[in-house]
Parts: C-alpha cells; sequence; structure tokens
DNA sequence: ACAGGAAATGTAACCTTTTTCAATTAAATC
DNA sequence: GATTTAATTGAAAAAGGTTACATTTCCTGT
C-alpha cells in the first residue's frame, strides 16, 4: 500500500532503455546519445522522478554529506562558523548534518560515531579539547576531519584558526600600552589547549615582555555564558584587576554589564577586549574593543579544505591559520 | 583495496550463526536466545562492527534524520530553536540535516527538494511564508512537516507557535496604558501572515480598542538585522512615534542603541518592546522588555509532535500554540 | 517417547542505485 | 563494402542491511 515513489526502473521501462542508461542521463555522464537523453529526461520530468539519495549512497559510497559537531548552536561564535560552513558545503552540493555536543566529550564520541555510521563523506569538529578517544575515532575512520576554530597540537587533523596565542598577546600588548598592569586574564578551562597552552602563553608573553609578573588571581577560568558575568566581574574586583581580556563575547558582555550596573565607567574605570567579534561586539554601548577573527571565513574556509580531503586532492598546508586584526572600540581607550 | 569496513555478513560468518540473527541482536529484537545474543555480541564488540546506517536506511525506508529548514542559524531566534529541535531529536534517536534558507524562496523549495531526496523521516521548517509551491511540496510527498515559530493559515501541516495576535495586542496594550498613543509596529514583510496578518492585526485590535485611530506611518516593515537599527529609528522620529512594538530582537537592539545613541532616554522619552526573548533582551542597557516567547520549548515541542508524526501516532492537535507573557523590563516605563 | 505449539534461526527476496564488463550499434578507414 | 574503432547501451553484480516466511529446535504435557 505504498509504492508511491517511483525508481529508476520505472524510468527505465517507461523510456524503454536500461536503468544504465538512466542512471547514466541522470548523472550527467556524456557517452549518452542525444536523442536517448532527451527520451529519458522526457520520462524523468513526466513522472516527475527524484533519485533516491540513499540508494546512491549505499551503491556509490558517497552520501554527499557532512557532519558538523558544534557545542551549541546558540553561542554567535560558533553559529557563525557554522553558517560558513554550510554556505560553502551547499556550494559544493554537501548537506550538513548538525549535532549540537555541549563540548561534553562523551558526547563527543558518542556523535562522531553516530556520523560516521551514517557514512558521512567529512566530520567537521568544532570544540575545544581533542581527546585522546576522539584523536583515536578519528584515525581510525578514514574519513577526513577538520577542525574549525578549535586547535588540536597534534595537528594529525586539518585545522583552521587564527594564531591564538599571538591574538591574545596582542590584546595584552594593547591594554599594557594603557597603561595597565593588573590586566586580568579570563577563559575557559585552561585543560583546553586553546587556552591553557596558546591564549594564555600568549597572555604570559606580554606580560614578560612589559615586565610585569604574572599574578595568579588575575587569571580566572569560567564557563561561556552572560549570566556568570556578574560573579567573575566580583573576582576581578578583589583580584584588583584594572583590565581584562576575555575569551568569549557572551561572556565579556555579562562582565561589560556587571561592570556598568555597578557603576564603574568604562573604558575610564576598567578596560575589555574580548575575542570573537560576533554580533554581539557592536551590540553592547559601549561597544566592545574585540580580536577580529573572521568567523564566517574560519568556517568557509574548512568547510573547502574538506571538500579537498574528501576529494583526495593534494594539499599543500592542512593547518590553515587565517590573519586576524584587533578592534578598538569602546571598552578600551 | 578498501575492504576496510567489516559488515554483517562477517559478523555472521565469525558468529556462526545467519546475518538475520546479527540482525536481530543489533536491532534489540527479542527472539534470540541469551546464548547466541551473547555470543554475536561478542564478535560484534572483536571485529568492531558498526552497522552502516544508509544500507540500513535502504533496507528500512527510515533515514532517522530530520530535514532542518532554518532560515539563518546565526539569528538567536532561529538558533534557540534549533536547539530545542535539536535536543529533542536526539532524544528520539534521530539526527539533524540543517539547512540555510535565508528565507529565499527559490532556495526553500530546493533544499526541501534535496532533503526529500535524501529520505529525510521528517522535516521541521522554519520561516515566514509557506509559498504555494511549498506547500505543494509539501503535501506531494508524504514525509511529514512540522512548521517552528512559524504559520500557516491554511494549517495543513503540523505547527508550534505562540498567539501572535494576542502577543502583540498585549504588547500594544501596555505601551497604550503607559499613556502613548503614537505607537509605532515594525516587523518584516507584511506578506507573511505572521506579520501581516497575525501581529498587525493585534496591533490593530489593541489601538482600536484604545480608540486610537490607524497611522500609516508609524506601521514599517523592515528587514530584521541590527544595522537596518538607525535608519529605522530615524522613520520613527519623522513619524512622531514616541513607543514601538518590534517583532524582531536584533533590530531590536540596533533601534534601541540608535536612540541611546542620539541621546534619546530610554524608556522616559520612548518605549520599546521586542517580541522573542532571546539572549539578546538581557544584554542591553537598559534590558529589553519583550514578549516571553518559550523559543526553546518552541522547537522542541515541534519536533516532539514531528516525531509522533512519522510514528503515524494518533495526534490530538496538529496546531499547538505555547503560552506566552510579558516580560516589561528596561525599555517600559 | 511423542505430538503440538512456541521459540529460535535461517533463507532469500527486496530496498534503489552505481558500476563494471560485455554486447550492440554507429562511424570511420581504406 | 568489409573491417576496425569508437560510441552507446544493457545485463547483472555489487553495496550492506531488513524482513516475511520457512524451517528447525526446544519444551510441555501426556
Amino acid at each position: 500500500m505504498d509504492r508511491q515513489t517511483i525508481t529508476i526502473y520505472d524510468v527505465a521501462r517507461e523510456a524503454g532503455v536500461s536503468m544504465a542508461t538512466v542512471s547514466r542521463v541522470v548523472n550527467g555522464n556524456p557517452n549518452v546519445k542525444p536523442t536517448t537523453r532527451k527520451k529519458v529526461l522526457d520520462v524523468i520530468d513526466r513522472l516527475d522522478y527524484r533519485p533516491n539519495a540513499v540508494a546512491r549512497g549505499l551503491a556509490s559510497k558517497k552520501t554527499t554529506t557532512v557532519g558538523v559537531i558544534i557545542p551549541d548552536v546558540t553561542n554567535l561564535y560558533f553559529s557563525s562558523l557554522a553558517r560558513g560552513i554550510d554556505d560553502i558545503a551547499t556550494m559544493y552540493k554537501y548537506n550538513i548534518i548538525l549535532a549540537n555536543s555541549d563540548e561534553n566529550e562523551q558526547k563527543e564520541v558518542q556523535v562522531l560515531n553516530t556520523l560516521l555510521a551514517k557514512q558521512v563523506d567529512g566530520v567537521i569538529f568544532m570544540g575545544n579539547k581533542i581527546t585522546d578517544e576522539l584523536r583515536a575515532e578519528f584515525s581510525r575512520s578514514r574519513t577526513p576531519v577538520v577542525l574549525a576554530g578549535t586547535v588540536d597540537p597534534d595537528e594529525q587533523v586539518g585545522s583552521v584558526n587564527i594564531d591564538y596565542e599571538a591574538a591574545t598577546e596582542d590584546s595584552v600588548d594593547m591594554l599594557v600600552g594603557n597603561g595597565h598592569s593588573k590586566i586580568a586574564f579570563i577563559s575557559e578551562s585552561h585543560d583546553e589547549p586553546i587556552n591553557g597552552q596558546y591564549r594564555l602563553n600568549g597572555y604570559k608573553k606580554a606580560l614578560e615582555k612589559a615586565s610585569i609578573s604574572y599574578n595568579d588571581d588575575l587569571v580566572l577560568q569560567s564557563e561561556y555564558t552572560y549570566k556568570v558575568g556578574e560573579a567573575v566581574f566580583e573576582q576581578l574586583k578583589k583580584a584588583g584587576a584594572t583590565a581584562a581580556v576575555v575569551s568569549d563575547d557572551e561572556l565579556a558582555v555579562g562582565i561589560l554589564n556587571a561592570a556598568l550596573d555597578r557603576g564603574v565607567s568604562i573604558p575610564e574605570d576598567f578596560e575589555l577586549i574580548t575575542s570573537n567579534n560576533s554580533k554581539l561586539t557592536a551590540m553592547t554601548r559601549p561597544q566592545m574593543s574585540t580580536v577580529v577573527q573572521p568567523l564566517y571565513d574560519i568556517g568557509a574556509v574548512a568547510m573547502r579544505l574538506l571538500t579537498k580531503l574528501m576529494n583526495k586532492e593534494e594539499i599543500d598546508e592542512k593547518t590553515v591559520k587565517l590573519p586576524y586584526t584587533i578592534d578598538a572600540k569602546g571598552t578600551t581607550k
């Protein structure tokens, strides 16, 4: 009682050719006589035939689908990357299976596995830390993987980033230049190389250059949400910070607002520079000074790189670093 | 030179059973003797067998994948819905193919077609207007469709919303109550029923109740972006509006900031109420008064509804309206 | 020990394409 | 006009599972 969908068989029969021929015209294979092609095309049109992508995937071992693991679509940083990914994917005729991981290691592995089970042609991973288990899954399957906005010191898989260390160093340099010596650094867990290894290093380097001694009280680990801004700001005050480098925009807004709500003038009494250049940085008052990461492009380039990998094209460099700048807006002098 | 992946055949052979039996244990069919199950499970484990979801999909005609058409992941309103969708999808073992449409009618149709070609078990559509072409595609395929945060006066497919008309009416009521008579209404195109039919109606009703005559100059159509806020605010001033009801948070922030940047005090000189209760409403200063839409829940309920539809369960009501409230924060008195 | 029914397992068709590889047809050469 | 060669087309074998149906095995009760 179903048999409603029409298959390549039906087309072949109607057109009086073999299904191989139908397959050829559908796939644009040139070895088909123009008249036959026309005939088949007409039948396809008349019957409104749509190839079954699943059957296609099974036969050809290609699904034209890539998996995208994202911590949270609701985070503007990641959704901006995702947008870049999807646009390029569409351009290359791929679709995206999007899965939220909440940066939960267990979910990440699980999701990766279902993506692989679904035979995605490639995977784009956004997150912060590549656990060993994840790395093991990556290398076990021969499915290409590209990290977007995510670093893996191991560099086994492709990745697209900016130079987080240098960007953070530049940010701190700027605050130092504005006369600060009690500069806080706030990021997520230092277990994540992007923070503990790159950003923190940049921070330390800048301090060192300025002969400012490193003070543990000024280095905070915090989740990236708006609502913890209050608590973080209290900690900052307690530690005597007069400026801060923040690794996430949403958190930065939280801190900024907490300061404003307490009557602290910004940037006069406190300076702040954030890291992602998401839309948010333009929406606050004062607008937030920020590292300008080319968010969309990171996603786009990552997807482009993945297409090459899936296509087994020769890659010159599978770790690409995109340029960044610093945009001094209203939260710094 | 490929044959690296191991199939159900391999497992069957190793375990000395038929593939049917392997299939049974993989799918949790109870008709398997515990000892056999154990034996098979051991082999699966040893060989690290992972069922090929594509083959499965072809054989069973179920892909456990649903398509999600979203205008733009980067818009917090929609990404919040998407998050609700994905969480419930995951809960029911579905994956999400996400596709951005930019509310472009052509893209919408095209994307829907590739989703159907990929044999998704269901579709969740977010957008604003259901064109006839889209409607035609919806009904042609027997794939269930649910609209999330999107209305279709036609009510042919499932949908999850709030009562936009009433919510807008309430918003205007509140501004009227605060003494305004020159209240602006700003939304996207009135061709979209959600705006032209529901919200605008609510606006008119409220005016009528208050015996305020409708003034065309106070009714604006604008795209939903932050950057047009300036232009929109200028128009509002010109029209002499003293308050506004805005249908999109990002646009509302743009208007709010344009006002603040011009030295207008809010809410003293101008009141504003927005419609989506995205994170943004808490991030501005003053915080934005808003209609509280249960964004996450709209997505979650839509996905839940879709699971029922896909499961051919009996549905009591396929058009569900979720409750909303009005949260008067800093942009209204 | 044996019939009868339930439980467990196996057989083989089917799902819809792609993709060899072989067969046929058309075009080109002399 | 007979061959050769090139261009089209078709037949059938994958691809990796699910599932209806048939068959075998296992218990029970007598």
